[in-house]
Order: structure tokens, then sequence, then C-alpha cells
RNA sequence: GACCCCGUAGCUCAGUUGGAUAGAGCAACAGCCUUCUAAGCUGUAGGCCGCGCGUUCGAAUCGCGCCGGGGUCACCA
């Protein structure tokens, strides 16, 4: 639609030696009255002109020549817009090639193959998924397939390190709830971790090992803390992903990076640079230089390195591995190591532009009105699993994904447990179910009166003339567009919000028109419809990751 | 104090690269099932789009300044 409108008018504005002189662009107006396309390129041109925006206007449309097939109506309306009328032929046509290209409608191929990874959750293994993990799982996932629906070549990452402080503290408080076990006296950690999970990891440990490790000399049984408690914690953080229908292609440990070396390149590299230098016994970098406010340690005083340095390092890796695209989906809580990182990147000879760093906003858990507060030390806090178990995966994906990812987010858990029509999620499946039904049902009456399948070149589209129906159509053709502007502006909610929007014009036209009825050539166009919003609807919850049942 | 996000209907939030008369769900009220799924549809009511100034043909959208809520500012990750 848009494509055939851009040639037409570019034609027009080359005729007058306009072309160029401003960028000529397209939107659906919010008033169906405005038509179905308009342009403000006069009000544009104008100025520079000399001219009134209406007048200009008026040069371009004399000077257009479309299809009367397919252009019902041009005009110039307000204060210079060209508003473009599609016929009800130009639309209904457009249905059978939803239908020809099925589950690949709404795919596109703007993204070359680009080879593009999505880091996101890359939590450490050091308990279970919170909520917020969730909704970053949610998010990339779903930004991950939004790549590949315009055909990027995608890598779904997960980062994490099984080393370090707080892993010892992990390791140590296992081993404390281990021992307590068999003495309630043994002390627990100040500040260990005082999750319920860490009680049940401990009990698991000793049905698998019996008492074996009170005999162990301490630090001993403490490794074997670690790594028993790792090994469960991860099963169970893959095994929530997995209920979420989250696969990761590549799982990255930090401790690679010191394994091979890069860490140490790292710093060769900011020194060799000038970029860093030794103070109070710590290696700084000089992040002054680099525009930012103050220096950072990247070696501690004991000669363990900050964050920054393996994360500068790995990002360093994303680029050496070939991505031409990093996407990084982050909790706001890590936005302030964001500007280290891109401007080390920077200093070390890499495009910071190819780096897209999506930070998420907080959830917040709502039971019976009231918040429930959560944090990982804390004993009361709801997990991602407990959440899911609750509400399913389909509403939880759902509800993560309603809003911008920089909004904060309300989940209302009564809401969601709620398997009613209050239930947001509902009113998209329902509308895909009711599809299925309809379809069920025309195929049924179709052994008896020989409906012809809703994918026959027989079909006559131009029944299809009903306000409903024409609306309906217009809607599933702008599926692509969606699906493009949901990916280039890493904004799945936007997919969420159409798909809502689809289902409602679909429940009106439902409504209003009987689709299997004693006209065969009619019934077989609706049924060409129904199927098209079918695809539509399947499309989009697949690129959302949540079912589309096919009975409710 | 600095930086980031948010502020739109009673509540939770949409609102496409700035477009014409501001949208949905929930909550409230009033209707619609002898017919393909009522987990649906229709109608009513509900708004200084936080406030002010600016940018321009035009601002919920962009800029600046306030106000309010949340977050981040480690030799924690």
């Amino acid at each position: 639609m848009k494509r055939y409108l851009n040639e037409k008018v570019s034609a027009a504005l080359a005729s007058m030696n306009w072309l160029g002189s401003a960028q000529l662009t397209f939107e659906k107006p919010r008033d169906e009255a405005h038509g179905d396309l308009t342009t403000n390129i006069a009000m544009v041109l104008a100025k520079s002109l000399g001219k009134s925006p209406r007048a200009v206007a008026q040069e371009i449309v004399t000077a257009l020549k479309v299809e009367p097939e397919y252009i019902s109506n041009v005009e110039i309306a307000g204060p210079g817009f060209i508003n473009f009328h599609f016929t009800e032929r130009f639309f209904n046509h457009r249905v059978g090639d939803v239908l020809l290209q099925g589950d690949a409608f709404g795919r596109t191929t703007t993204g070359e193959h680009k080879k593009t990874q999505v880091e996101f959750v890359s939590a450490n293994p050091t308990g279970p998924l919170s909520v917020g993990h969730g909704r970053q799982a949610a998010i990339g996932d779903t930004i991950a397939n939004l790549l590949e629906w315009t055909g990027h070549d995608v890598t779904r990452e997960y980062y994490y390190n099984n080393a370090g402080r707080q892993m010892r503290m992990l390791a140590e408080s296992t081993y404390a709830r281990y021992r307590q076990i068999f003495d309630p006296a043994f002390p627990f950690l100040e500040d260990g971790y005082q999750g319920e999970y860490i009680v049940e990891i401990a009990q698991r440990l000793k049905e698998a090992r019996g008492e074996s490790l009170c005999a162990l000399e301490k630090e001993k049984a403490i490794e074997e803390c670690k790594s028993y408690a790792e090994q469960a914690l991860f099963g169970g953080i893959k095994d929530v992903l997995g209920l979420m229908g989250v696969k990761f292609d590549v799982f990255y440990n930090e401790d690679s990076l010191y394994k091979t070396g890069k860490i140490q390149d790292v710093i060769a590299e900011f020194r060799r640079l000038g970029l860093a230098y030794d103070s109070e016994g710590a290696v700084w970098l000089k992040a002054t230089a680099l525009g930012l406010e103050q220096d950072r340690v990247i070696v501690k005083s004991t000669g363990e390195p900050t964050y920054r340095l393996p994360d500068i390092a790995y990002h360093v890796e994303k680029f050496r591995r070939g991505f031409e695209l990093i996407v990084d989906v982050f909790g706001a809580d890590h936005i302030a190591t964001i500007p280290d990182v891109l401007a080390g990147v920077r200093a070390l000879g890499y495009d910071p532009e190819k780096v897209k760093v999506v930070i998420h906003q907080f959830v917040t858990l709502m039971r019976d009105g009231q918040q429930v507060k959560m944090s990982k030390r804390s004993a009361n806090f709801v997990t991602l699993d407990e959440l899911i178990e609750e509400a399913g995966s389909d509403a939880v994906r759902f509800f993560f994904l309603m809003r911008a990812v920089s909004s904060h987010l309300e989940f209302d858990l009564d809401l969601a447990k709620e398997q009613s029509e209050k239930n947001p999620v509902y009113y998209v499946q329902y509308a895909h179910a009711r599809i299925a039904s309809i379809l069920r049902f025309a195929e049924s009456e179709g052994s008896t009166s020989s409906l012809p399948a809703p994918n026959n070149e027989a079909i006559d589209y131009s029944l299809l003339v009903q306000p409903e129906e024409i609306a309906l159509i217009k809607l599933l053709l702008e599926f692509p567009d969606v699906v493009e502007s949901s990916c280039y502006t890493f904004e799945p909610q936007r997919i969420t919000t159409y798909l809502h929007d689809v289902a409602t014009v679909f429940h009106k036209f439902y409504h209003e028109h009987r689709v299997v009825t004693p006209d065969r050539e009619l019934s077989s166009a609706r049924l060409a419809l129904c199927s098209a919003a079918r695809t539509v609807l399947a499309n989009g919850c697949k690129i959302l990751g949540i079912s589309a049942p096919e009975r409710m």
C-alpha cells in the first residue's frame, strides 16, 4: 500500500523537480474519514517553496496519476494533508496474499541475515529466577523472535558467573543449612542467603550424600556445597525458562574469559593506550579520558577484577565472534554500568553503535491489592516458577509484554491467575479459538454442502464489502509493518497491543456477520477472511511465545 | 547532589518517524444468547495528556525549567 503510493507520489514530485527536497512519508490517519493513508509532504515543502501548503498539495494532486481501480479518491484536507482512499477491491484481494504466505505472513527480510546476538536473563546461579528475570526473559526472547521474523540470524545468549563472592556466599549458606540439619545450633552466617530454597537444596544434598560432608574439612565441604547448589539452581533456572518456552543457544561462562587470557589482554590493551593506571594498589580505567564522569577501578587491590572488566572483555568477544548487531537486555539496576562498558568497547576500537541496550524497568507484584516486596535475600519472595505455576506461562508472558519496557510494570497476580474474561490474554486467544471453531464447523458442514477450501483460488474476495470486513482486512495487512516497527524500536508491547486490536475487530465482525451461510460464495470468502485473521493471530502469538489454542 | 525511567479517565496502561475531534482493559451503570464458542458484542458515564515556557503550519509526543513517584550512582554484580 505504502510502496504503491510512494511510487506514484514520487513520480508526481519528480515531474515538478520537488523530489528529494523533503522526506516523503505516509501514515495511517487516526480518523478513518481521512482516508487510508495520508501524507504531509505539501506542508513540509510549503515553507521552502514560499507557497501555502494547500496550494502545494493542489499542484501535487494535479500532477498525480493513479489507477482508479485501486484509488477511489484523493483529497486535500485540513492544513494541507493529502488523503488517499483505496478501493475495497484493493484490500479484499490482499486476503489471498495473507493465506498464501500463511505462517510466514509477517516475516520480512530487512535483517539480511545480519549476525545478531541477544543477551538476556544472565542471572548468576545464586538463587531461583525472580519475577523481574521473568520479565527480562519474555522481553529478550520476544525481541529475539522479532529479529528472526525480520530476517536476522539470531543467537540467544545467557552470560553467567559461577565464581566470585556471591557464589562463595551461596556455598557457605548452603553449607550452614546442611550442617543445621544435623545440628540446629550450627551458626548461620550474618549476611547469608535467607531464602527457603537454600534449606531445600541442603535437604536434597543430605538425601544424596547423607552425613558425609560433615566429616570433610570445611573448605572442601563448602566446595562440594557450591557445586551441588550451583547445579541445582542452574537446573531450576533452565527448567523455569523452559516453562516459559525460552531456549538459549549459548550459555557463556565469565570464567572462560580468564582461562583464555581475554581479561589480561584487555588490561594490557588499556595500558598500551594509556587508559589504565595503578593507584592505591588497584588498577584504574581512565574513564575520564573517555568522556565519563570518573575513573573506575577495574582490578581491585585484592587482585580480583570488578565486574566492569569482564563485561568489557565479554563485549569485545561479542564483536570478535562476528556479531554485527548486539542487543543487551538489562534490568534498570544495571543502567549505571552501561556507559563504562560502551566507552571501553569504543576505546578498544569497536563500534558501540552496534550495541543496542534495552533497559527494562522493574516489576511490582500485587496480591490482594498489596505490593509483594521482593528481595532474594529475604525469606518472603515470589519466584518466577511460583508465578508461572499460579498463572500459567501464557498469562505470565503476555502480562510481561503488555507494557512498554521503559515503564514500570504492575503485575496483578489475582488478575493473571483468574482464568476468566477479565484476563486480557484470553481475549486474544479466544479470538483464535473462536475462528478455529468456525473453521471446524464449516468443515463439518462442508461434508454435506461441499464448501470450497478457504485458500481456493476460486474464492471471490470482492464479496467482502461490509465495513467490518474491510476494517478487519486493513488491520490484518498492517501486521508486517507492526512486526518491523516493534522489532526495530525494541518495543514488544506493540505486538500485544496490535493483537488485542485484531481480536477486537474480529469479534465485531463475528458479531455482525454470520460466516457459514447458505450462500456458498459469500461463505467461502468469509471463511478465507477468518482464516487470514487466524493466521495473523497465530503468527503474533508465536512471536510473543504464547499458545494459540484451537479450543477454549 | 548527578544521571536514568515514569507522570494520559477512579485503577492499570496504550498512543506508530510530531499530525486533524484523546484510546483500551478493569471498576460503575443500561442492554444483547431458539443461529458458526456470551472467555463475546452494543450503549452511557468518565480527561487543563503533572505545571510553565519555548521550537513550528501543527506538541500527549521534541527542547529547557520546575513539581511528584521509582531507580542508579562501590576496590558488590
